[in-house]
DNA sequence: GCTTGCCTTGACGTCGGCGGCAAGGTTTAG
DNA sequence: CTAAACCTTGCCGCCGACGTCAAGGCAAGC
């Protein structure tokens, strides 16, 4: 399988793989005339690091995940640097849902004073 | 008032004004040699930028508020344009947080399928 | 041979809110 | 006179995950 084809299954762009690959997180071998061949087994690892960056992992915490199912197993999640990685994740959006809440009470609160505000002087003029 | 008091005084960096400016936020006097200078009104204007700031707004939407403040309103949240841009907000976090919440749930599960599906085939073998 | 479509490396552009440095001019205190 | 502490403009760097050329080499069909 040649990059282009490897980046049509896996629903991305060739430069996106060559990215992946200069990040160390892809491995390709070489054809004879320079050209990048990659093994069916490269494919999970594409939509791997594809899924997890969808759900807002960066690519340097990706790398365990990707080294995980190198090793051989079903899951990329099932070693324990994963685990550690999602555990970080998680307690990250927990405390990032705290801070975008409180920023949602702020801004309920601003847009209700600025409409009070707003219609006590509108008022007193037109009325 | 000159630059480096007025970015001492807003807890902020003359650089950081000197940019407000530039993005055609703040307004600044010139003195004779050169040197900006600033009435006591701007000091109001880069708080309200601070603070919009924080809450999560880019520059480009804080505009409305600050041409709110100069237009003599005690707020800058009471003009239509500054509501609007609240409104805007408001419903950006609101889907923010569903997202985050969801990208949430999905790594419990991601998590908790990681622990069990390591802790069956560990076992498995050395138990 | 010629076109078309694949592939290669390399390097710059993007977005936002600044930080930091260079290379000066100004003012004030000692 | 000089050092120190202000100020000026201008331009590059940063972060991250790529997009977008540029300039060329290879393969395959007509």
């Amino acid at each position: 399988m040649r990059i282009g084809e490897l980046a049509q299954r896996a629903g991305t762009s060739t430069r996106t793989l060559r990215y992946y690959e200069h990040q160390g997180l892809l491995h390709a071998g070489r054809a004879a005339n320079g050209y990048r061949v990659y093994d069916d087994a490269e494919l999970r690892v594409v939509r791997e690091i594809r899924a997890l960056l969808a759900v807002g992992f960066a690519l340097d915490d990706i790398r365990p995940f990707v080294d995980c199912l190198r090793a051989g197993n079903e899951s990329g999640d099932v070693c324990p640097d994963s685990v550690a990685v999602l555990r970080r994740k998680l307690a990250e959006v927990d405390a990032a849902i705290d801070e975008m809440t409180a920023v949602r009470d702020q801004l309920r609160t601003q847009l209700n004073d600025a409409i009070n505000d707003r219609e006590t002087p509108c008022c007193a003029m037109t009325c």
